[in-house]
DNA sequence: AATGAATGAGGCTTCATTCAT
DNA sequence: CATGAATGAAGCCTCATTCAT
């Protein structure tokens, strides 16, 4: 069922229920059985993508080189996030408790890998966590909007936007990190 | 009228006629007198931006410094971008033949400046002018997920992103640019 | 199971199976097992009370005061009553044959009892059995819209009512009573 | 347009919004410009009855004769109620503030209505003003459940309803009146 | 026999678009 | 020209009913 809400790739958050509930092969009605609401589903499908991450986050926490690790992170935060819209920061009304719960989970890990990274020279001293967790969505949203992009094609800006967070050129950025999450 | 559409700035494109139309104190029947439907209005916008951009992209041409013309190229644009959901690869249906053409010259400006910025050593060798056209949306989609992010934080990841495409401490990418525009 | 269907009581006729069949404790499934349509579970419910009250009524054509047997008569069908949006004259789409007759075998009960107590005075002599038929649904339904009605308060009204079906100070009726049933 | 309501009165207030916009011969989107919701519709019903109820009992305070006055009170009640569901006590969701108000402000003139038929002994001493305010609706009520009810056949229940509250032959009422309205 | 998952018709509501004034 | 009333397609959701297990 979840699987079936790929839809959301393909037509971001608009596809209809009706959409999503054919493409699954089902009825509308059995949709609003597992998701009271498409809401609902929107958040389970989140809570899903952010349970992987954390975890998958939390694991290269033990990891040798903290800069290889946050690499690596990121890697597969894009690859989850070929997925246009969902990303993990969307919010569709009101964020459910238990998605700002899992979300804040998240994010410490991050704040931790980036952490980690810093303290051993893998990224520039200026950035933080909060700007990773905002630059993580950026290879999925990039390609996006490349009509028929290339499976690989989130690698080349995610390498990029590495690059720019790595110690060696750094200019000095003109405005301070987001309070933020 | 245009500048009526600001409420697509804060209500994203699902923003109803009605809201621009009382938004620009007009009625909703005066809006429709000038753009036949919603996607021609989000069209005008969009090719009004577009133009722009070509014009300060071709006179950043002239230039001296190639480098610092493509920043302030990018900088414009991230500016302008300020507003979500109005990308100028957005496509909201089929674009219209007077979009796909503003666009391409737009793309062949950027082509330039890249080109340009290249050769000069400002930026690393394996860019293209694709690339850039992608990149130049992700400042404006970053912080556009930031609850009540200061007026400038977009700059920082401009920067950020910039610093990726210096060529110092350059990694090897791991995929080839698109093809594509 | 037809115990279960007070839920009608408390939510009215729109209560959903679902609700009625969590409320008996089982399945949906199970009370389709037992009643092909939610009309039919309506009209066994209907058709319990028609019966229960037709037995009250033929008994009560014993009785040796043919004016206190009406108004207990009345009492037992107000009291029985006092679940609303399900007098017996309701008809959700078309009764059933069977509803049909125990309904007219009890309305022949209910015009035995009314020539009973109009022939021995104790009501008046231009009130028909078609009248009472109407009239005992209503002290359920007077009551039905006092948020949180006292037990016994329907009393209140079917004494009013009946005391209006007296002789004693009978003003002239200005209306024939139905021919109806 | 409210006209076209008596919708309502055939079908009760489960009659959908298009049904109510065919009868009324307009589309279903036009309903919703006049009232923003099915139960705005509904409350714009009871409000103008409420309204026009409240107008005729208050000028029949003026009137010579108060057992006279509270009969055409309730005469004209009736008739108005001609419609099933739709009593003033009725209660979809939550009443609005507007129909809150507007039933107080008619519920003080019945009471006060009542108290002059009181004391003028045209009424019985144990009446009160929220009796007959849950009476008032019975003769439409009543007579809603016969399939084709003669035109003034309320007026034969309204008739005995009131001959009820008469003092003459009043029998003691075994429950006190309610608090309520 | 019992269950509850699946279904789809139908209800309310929104909104782009048309058109008479 | 401008307006806003009218329209109806389309979306979300509920619920009676069916049916495989």
């Amino acid at each position: 069922m979840r699987a079936a809400a790929e839809e959301f790739a393909v037509r971001g958050l608009d596809a209809s229920v009706a959409d999503i509930a054919r493409r699954a092969g089902v009825g509308k009605g059995t949709v609003f059985r597992h998701f009271a609401t498409k809401d609902d589903l929107i958040a389970a499908i989140v809570l899903d993508r952010i349970a992987v991450l954390t975890g998958v986050g939390e694991r290269l926490l033990e990891a040798a080189d903290p800069g290889a690790a946050l690499l690596e992170f990121l890697t597969i935060a894009a690859q989850q996030q070929q997925q246009r819209d969902l990303s993990f920061l969307q919010e569709v009304g009101e964020p459910s408790a238990a998605v700002v719960q899992a979300r804040s989970r998240m994010f410490q890990t991050i704040h931790a890998l980036v952490g980690r990274a810093r303290d051993n020279g893998a990224v520039r001293a200026d950035i933080t966590g909060s700007d990773v967790i905002l630059l993580m969505c950026a290879p999925g949203y990039i390609t996006s909007y490349v009509p028929d992009a290339p499976p690989g094609l989130w690698r080349r800006y995610l390498a990029l936007i590495f690059d720019g967070l790595r110690p060696d050129g750094a200019s000095p950025l003109p405005h301070p990190p987001p309070a933020g999450p």
